[in-house]
RNA sequence: GCGGCUAUAGUUCAGCGGCAGAACGCCUGACUGUGGCUCAGGAUGUCGUGGGUUCGAUCCCCACUAGCCGCCCCA
């Protein structure tokens, strides 16, 4: 029988790795919270029409990227349903907030997840099938100040601070406009008109997404055909007043808090219900996979799932690819040392031992309990592997509640009083 | 979905058409209530899975699966 193993793409987490996890969801809550963001956490599946119509009917994650299944009824007055993996939480947050009636409020929702997400790409380096995003949205009615500028650049200078606390070194922001839905609808039909006459020059992808995805034909790495590409209408020259002063505000409070930035013309994002600001924070040593987050503006994504008007910007992070930034500039991972390992001499002293080790845990302290059935040697080669100091507990310790303690750097070993131990452990 | 590379011990990897290897780690002992350092000894395993060629395949061929790298796309 062959033997089971963690389907294609996904993973175990294992320590000491998940304390890394650990301390970058805690950095992020700690940073969120100081922005006043809340959590929201929502279904890890939804119905498929949502992603089809929020994420957009022709990207690739919804035609061929989606695990869907069809949940069968289970009564004959009940139809069966297609529900999707969710592979990526915007829509279901915009969700949420439509259902939920929170525009009502009057406020701003500020809403902050940690989760995973679902994608049935090719796996590679920072790229599973289960990833776990990071990843945060202000929405709320215009009234609450939805649209406005001001909360582009306090999402993005946030990212900054938080990539900074979690001791990213060497992130890069860059940052565009795709203007309102007009301007890019505008931009598109005079991308598709220019490259009309040039595109048989283009190498073959570039052909292809001249019919079906004329904005990514910008982000083309093909080096024969920059010079075409450079030739192409920029994005800025089709803003509208609006969207060109709400931009140059967006880059105005950037700069007063000093916050690095690239304009990059040519930084369009894949998912269609952006709009005016987009930006993606990038880090070499990811290989092909040098994202580390991207985010953006999408004012009319609620109206677009059946809301009320509601305005948003928000982003989503790679937490598999923040762990492998940080593995990369750190040293390997090492599990951290219990503070004590008890060790009991002889079987008889087993129960006793757990008595002790539940004291010295009921006082905060980390404890490793040993076993009366290892030879003395045994247990101190496993307490030098685990804990700094180990704990003897045999016949005569026990009456003489005197503990024999020995630290593992220093090689001392002192008797200490039971009652003593732990202040001395700490 | 497409292309290239890879798959051998717990781990990192070497190897060869004819007995399966190293280092680290692990176990035992030198040392019966004392770890690290040292020394002596020991076990590592369906050589990814299935098929083919061959007297004989871990090695050559094919398929599959998985991983890595890139493409597409994307966080």
């Amino acid at each position: 029988m062959s033997t089971l193993k963690a389907v294609r793409g996904t993973r175990d987490l294992l320590p000491p790795e998940t304390e890394l996890w650990n301390h970058i969801e805690a950095t992020a809550r700690r940073v969120f919270a100081r922005y006043n963001f809340g959590e929201i956490r929502t279904p890890i599946f939804e119905d498929t029409s949502l992603f089809a119509r929020g994420v957009g009917e022709e990207t690739d994650i919804v035609s061929k990227e989606m695990y869907t299944w069809e949940d069968r009824a289970r009564a004959q007055s009940e139809k069966s349903q297609s529900l999707t993996l969710r592979p990526e939480n915007t829509a279901g947050v915009v969700r949420a907030y439509i259902e939920h009636k929170l525009g009502e409020t009057g406020l701003l929702q500020k809403l902050f997840y940690i989760g995973p997400q679902f994608r049935r790409e090719r796996p590679q380096k920072g790229r599973y099938r289960q990833f776990w995003q990071i990843g945060a949205e202000v929405i709320g009615p215009p009234s609450a100040g939805s649209e406005s500028p001001l909360r582009d650049a306090e999402v993005i200078e946030m990212l900054a601070t938080l990539l900074d606390e979690l001791g990213i070194v060497g992130w890069k922001l860059e940052i565009n406009s795709v203007g309102s839905s007009a301007d890019r609808a505008r931009y598109v039909a005079a991308l598709r008109e220019a490259l009309a006459p040039v595109k048989d020059r283009m190498c073959e992808d570039n052909q292809r997404r001249a019919e079906t995805n004329p904005l990514r034909v910008l982000d083309s790495k093909d080096a024969g055909d920059q010079e075409i590409i450079d030739g192409l209408p920029k994005i800025a020259e089709y803003l509208d007043a609006e969207s060109t002063e709400n931009f140059r505000q967006v880059l105005a409070a950037l700069n007063a808090c000093a916050v690095p930035y690239t304009v990059n013309p040519r930084l369009v994002r894949g998912l269609d219900y952006y709009t005016r600001t987009t930006f993606e924070f990038t880090h070499g040593g990811l290989g092909a996979q040098n994202a580390l987050l991207g985010g953006g503006r999408y004012d009319g994504l609620s109206e677009v799932l059946g809301g009320p008007k509601a305005p948003g910007i928000g982003f989503a992070m790679g937490e598999d690819r923040l762990v492998l930034t940080l593995q990369a500039q750190a040293a390997e991972a090492k599990a951290a040392l219990a503070d004590a390992f008890v060790a009991p001499l002889g079987e008889g002293l087993n129960a006793e031992a757990l008595k002790l080790a539940r004291e010295l845990r009921g006082a905060g302290l980390r404890v490793e309990l040993g076993d009366g059935g290892f030879r003395l040697k045994k247990s101190f080669e496993m307490g030098n592997k685990l804990a700094r100091k180990i704990v003897l507990l045999g016949e005569d310790e026990l009456s003489s509640g005197m503990l024999t303690v020995k630290d593992f750097a220093t090689g001392e070993q002192v008797k200490i009083a039971r009652t003593n131990l732990t202040e001395a452990l700490r």
